[in-house]
DNA sequence: GCGACAG
DNA sequence: ATCTTGTCGC
């Protein structure tokens, strides 16, 4: 594919954002069982072009790492909020090309349909690559909602400002830690995407795909691992 | 005009 | 996003 937004302004990419919605499709038929989950992450030097990027899958609902992909990609298009899909997508999409057995679901780190104009990064990346995607930010971008009770698990919907639109959730993670932002990227439901994540919750407040995905992520900008698609070997089984 | 503003 | 010391609470 090869992916670029380099030349882009910010007018063209909210055009481009506004005909990107209308393809959006939320309820694809969805018995297929989910065996198994991916997150995303980007890692950079605030003063480099050089993303760093990964996409790391794992079985679901047992959470053990299987796989990794690991990309290096150049990009110029700066960040800001609303447009984080074309600062970071290109990377992810170089990423996901290499992986030979593709995920049942992706996490992307940042927004979904909780955006205003319902395109997020996850809407973005699950549009382009027709995945089933769901964004879990760790910051809110836009919206309106109750604070969920501090107890891990509780969550609250999230609201567009002027319509009412139910558009995301706050979901509590962790006891008395700030929430996390939940909402579908591409072909799931509002519920189905708060289902699975609630799933992926383990002992932090960043659910384990994404936790996973920042730790391996900083190991291979830090030269720890190396760039290409990796099957992690099963932990044998002792009796 | 003012404040907010994913990563 | 990244850097980074100390501090607070479970």
């Amino acid at each position: 594919m090869d992916l670029n937004y380099d030349e882009l302004t910010f007018v063209e990419a909210k055009l481009m954002q506004e005909e990107f919605r209308k393809q959006l499709k939320f309820d694809i038929p969805n018995s297929k069982v989910i065996n198994s989950i991916a997150a995303t992450d980007i890692s950079y030097n605030p003063n480099s072009t050089t993303m760093y990027g990964t996409i790391v899958i794992l079985s679901y609902p047992e959470l053990r790492l299987k796989a990794y992909s690991l990309v290096t990609c150049e990009t110029n298009f700066p960040y800001k909020a609303g447009y984080l899909g074309f600062r970071e997508v290109p990377t992810l999409i170089k990423a996901w090309e290499q992986i030979e057995n593709k995920p049942d679901v992706v996490v992307l780190d940042g927004q979904g349909y909780l955006h205003p104009r319902r395109m997020g990064i996850a809407s973005h990346f699950g549009l382009l690559t027709a995945q089933a995607t769901i964004g879990c930010a760790k910051s809110s971008l836009y919206g309106f909602y109750e604070e969920p009770s501090i107890i891990k698990y509780s969550f609250s919907k999230v609201f567009e400002h002027h319509t009412n639109e139910h558009i995301g959730y706050a979901l509590r993670t962790k006891n008395k830690t700030k929430p996390v932002y939940i909402s579908p990227g591409y072909g799931l439901s509002l519920v189905k995407s708060l289902e699975i994540m609630k799933k992926c919750i383990g002992n932090h407040r960043i659910p384990e795909p994404t936790r996973l995905a920042h730790e391996i992520v900083n190991d291979f900008r830090m030269g720890k691992l190396q760039a290409g698609y990796k099957e992690v070997n099963p932990t044998p089984v002792l009796f």
